[in-house]
DNA sequence: CAGTGGTCTAGACCACCAT
DNA sequence: TGGTGGTCTAGACCACTGC
């Protein structure tokens, strides 16, 4: 608890975001101005102008001068895979998808505990590859609350065109912030190795990411298997 | 080159850092107050204000309220290891060094292509290893250009105790701002799998780092081979 | 207590976008 | 041309730090 209340700019940032998880406005639409915004919270322009600044460097929404705020979307042309760090060693860009599989799971307990469910409450697990120029480098495998993606099927997965994200706003009403990844070097299972077209045993990198909508609630959990041999995972820190 | 020119505040961002780059204020040091710059600047207090909160956004300085705004520096006690997101699966913090060598080389073609130095100029190559909990967990290998980091030796780097980018601020005048990391799975080769006491071929985290200093200057080329055995590389996105 | 950064307001003017 | 966000200013007041 802290002694003295949060900010007012702060404070407008929270409610915000709960009309953003409370789909007020969905990803694409655009926000009030800041001026109605400031006549709706009742505080000043300047007040409401650091709380949208906040969120778009949050990437919550995305400000466009001349023509207003608007939620952000991952069906945005310009980042069809905002998460996925993956880049060629020749900067070549663009996946193609091969859907491997989507069935109803029990949750294991490990997954359960991740995404805060109940043990053996039900999953929907997906499976696919990602090829550059026609060679597989990414073995997804992940997993969604039933109860947020029902009826995500294959059939539903096959029809869809654009990023997995973007499916998942549009016909879920499911907006990924945030995600963390966990990053380890593994061997490649036999399995793993038949579908990537490597050696069983060779180097992979194991990244298991956590990804949350609005509030911090996790609502993904995803083991990725990449082949880095003429691709490598592109980080930047400071 | 933009039509319109860079808005005032960004110009006395860039003017800042030109002064951080020259040395006018070195890390630690505080920077003269809001008003005091404002009126150097010619500016308003407010856009100096916006000027310094975009510097800190970037961890370039340290906003403390009540005592002033400083040069942030890597000696601080808080983040002895800033760009080490190497982190023990049970959250165990810290680690032991252990010097395994230092000497004067000509660069490689790759490593001075990389620095921005002339092929075979002289750079520093220093090896070494860190360990959790008495088992080595980082290999590291790195090259500095001779120019800016002159009489670095075995035995200034077995005296100095604090972080290794702590060390470059205090002899060198170098400040690490920002950095890339391009990560890979491998194969231990037979020295790493010896230096790191795992089985040649296990699989291990590689990670290449380019760090900058004032001004996006290249000033530091680093390999590590990370054991993900009980550790993982963390990693947020957004 | 003096000095610092943090918050909040109010308003002017500009650049850009859609129509 | 009207509405949007972007910049810049000016000032009041508060919260915190260190002497």
């Amino acid at each position: 608890m802290p002694k003295s209340p949060a900010p007012l700019y702060e404070q407008i940032r929270q409610l915000i975001v709960a009309a953003l998880a409370a789909g007020e406005w969905r990803p694409g639409d655009a926000l009030p101005s800041e001026a109605a915004l400031a006549a709706r919270f009742g505080a000043s322009p300047g007040t409401v102008r650091r709380a949208l600044d906040e969120l778009a460097a949050e990437h919550l929404v995305d400000r466009r001068q001349g023509s207003g705020t608007f939620v952000s979307t991952h069906a945005a042309p310009r980042e069809p895979f905002r998460f996925l760090r993956l880049v060629a060693d020749d900067e070549a860009r663009g996946f193609s998808r091969e859907l491997l599989g989507c069935r109803r799971v029990r949750a294991t307990a490990e997954v359960a505990r991740t995404l805060g469910l109940r043990t053996a409450e039900p999953v929907i697990e997906v499976r696919r590859l990602l090829h550059r120029r026609d060679r597989p480098v990414v073995l997804d495998e992940l997993w969604l609350p039933e109860r947020q993606f029902e009826g995500l099927t294959t059939e539903v997965l096959e029809a869809h065109a654009g990023a997995l994200y973007a499916l998942f706003e549009a016909r879920f009403g499911v907006h990924m912030v945030r995600a963390e990844e966990k990053l380890r070097a593994v061997a490649a299972t036999p399995e793993a190795a038949r579908l990537l077209g490597v050696e069983e045993g060779e180097p992979l990198l194991s990244v298991e990411r956590l990804a949350f909508t609005y509030g911090d609630r996790p609502v993904e959990l995803r083991r990725g298997l990449y082949h880095t041999a003429s691709d490598h995972y592109r980080n930047d820190l400071n």
